[in-house]
DNA sequence: ACGCAGGCATCAGAAATGCTGATGAGAGTC
DNA sequence: GACTCTCATCAGCATTTCTGATGCCTGCGT
């Protein structure tokens, strides 16, 4: 049983007609012929009756043919569904959060997604930037936010916005912290991040420069978790300057003085993905939700 | 698009592995390969991601290959299809009864016929045995019951129970009947039968015999008409003798006393439909009602 | 009654297509 | 770094399918 066999049948069967089916489909009548000998020889049953005015078809064929219609429409439901999967991206995305989903405006994401492929599946994941990187080189993420440059080979990245950082630190080093120089606040006691981090690079190059290594005592790969250190007295780190701001005016933290410095919040995948109709559909979704 | 495309489409996307499908599928790796190749080409986009361990389905290739089980689901309900309706017949039987339907058994036939062929329709027409000869003929019904012998030759016939025919008249003649030799008889008023009629044939044969030709009156086609014409005083005519008895019983009708002449209940169909499986079912349903 | 026209089936040759076995490139594994 | 396993590719063969010509049958009109 072949697809054009099954044309032929049922082309046969809507015009009662063998030629002119053959017309119809463009072929000849001998080949239209052959079909239906082939497709009764494989039943084991006539499915027409032939006349000297042309074919109707049998009581078998008829349900048959009713059959054959449904197989026909499935193999067009293919090539539709084949056709719309062209403009329409599927699957899953995984996506890995730097910060929380509000901050990173994941919901006007998902509203930008949902409207240009209806079978796109987001999946979050929360963790800090060096490690996102990581995940999403070895593809356990498909794409992620980070804070920093990504300078991973293997990766691209998307610039979404300009931020700065601010050094905060416990409430109760308010007075070290206020009047501190930079030599004086590595001398401080530091909440680490993992080495990998980008996030660890700026804070490194800002010390480095001088000369100076601040003291890390814990170390913390999520960015709720060194908050919640900074405030509980463990040690300084970097907060966004509007989330400083704010922590410092509720009396959460200490904020340092001295001016913040610039870092870019970027959007990273995999460089040999890029041409994927799923990454483009997040790319395209991404620039509308942050440039737009 | 081709089933055997299909098929290897899904088998690979079951086996998540090229090799291992054109295995279970009893064809060479490079047959299954070019038709993978030959799908994603006419859809225009890859349905695997290929890897040194195998193939994986690609996101759009999932939504497809869904879609592709559906369609070799339907084509399997195709070859079911097509093979049940070897066992079972189907289509619409017309039959033509010379009697009513309880006294032909049609309700016994119709349970026979619905436990071999659940798709088989039954269309009943009430009429006289020469005209369900003449439209079994032409084709507009397909087969029915008669009395008497069928002398077509488009047709074969099946005897189905033998019965005596009695002579019977109006209760008003009932002492010119009941004294009556067959001459006399021939001189009382007789309802006619269409000529083509086997049962006319019959009467003719009866009397014709004796050098005898019976006065007709009127002609009637349906024997419920005859019975009736009898009751009400038009003329003699024949009945089966059970159902003669029964007429005299009820004063209904005045009973011949000579004995009755044996005529037989057939069952007749085109003689070229003899090999269809519809023709077969009925068939087997009239033995089984008949003889069983 | 007979020829004609229009049905579908059949046939032989040409064209197209699918299949196979050998081979190659690339990626994991030991 | 050699080995092995993956899938892709290629050339040649085998098969299938298509076409155009032809034949047979039936219904119709003269």
């Amino acid at each position: 049983m072949e697809f054009y066999q099954l044309r032929s049948f049922v082309t046969i069967a809507h015009e009662n007609h063998l030629t002119r089916a053959a017309e119809k489909l463009h072929i000849s009548q001998p080949a239209v012929s052959a079909h239906i000998k082939a497709l009764e020889e494989e039943l084991g049953q006539p499915l027409f009756v032939r006349s000297a005015t042309g074919m109707r078809l049998t009581p078998a064929g008829k349900k048959l043919c009713r059959q054959a219609e449904v197989i026909l429409y499935e193999a067009k439901e293919f090539a539709r569904i084949g056709k719309d999967l062209l403009d329409r991206p599927v699957g899953t995305v995984r996506i890995g959060l730097n910060r929380n989903a509000e901050f990173l405006r994941i919901s006007d994401l998902y509203r930008q997604l949902r409207c240009c492929g209806p079978d796109i599946e987001i999946v979050l994941h929360q963790s800090i930037s060096g490690t996102i990187i990581h995940l999403v080189e070895t593809g356990e993420l498909d794409c992620g936010f980070i804070l920093g440059d990504c300078e991973s080979e293997e990766l691209r990245s998307l610039t979404l916005a300009g931020f700065h950082l601010r050094i905060v630190g416990p409430v109760a080093l308010e007075k070290e912290i206020a009047g501190a120089d930079l030599a004086m606040l590595a001398d401080l006691p530091w909440i680490g991040i993992p080495d990998d981090c980008p996030y660890s690079r700026i804070m490194e190059r800002y010390f480095y420069s001088c000369g100076l290594q601040p003291k890390t005592e814990v170390v913390a790969d999520q960015q709720a978790a060194i908050v919640s250190m900074i405030q509980s007295g463990v040690g300084l780190n970097f907060m966004l300057e509007k989330e400083a701001l704010q922590a410092e005016k509720l009396g959460h933290v200490a904020l340092w003085p001295g001016e913040g410095f610039p870092i870019a919040l970027s959007f990273v995948w995999r460089a040999k993905e890029s041409d994927t109709p799923l990454t483009k559909a997040v790319l395209g979704a991404m620039r509308a939700t942050w440039q737009g």
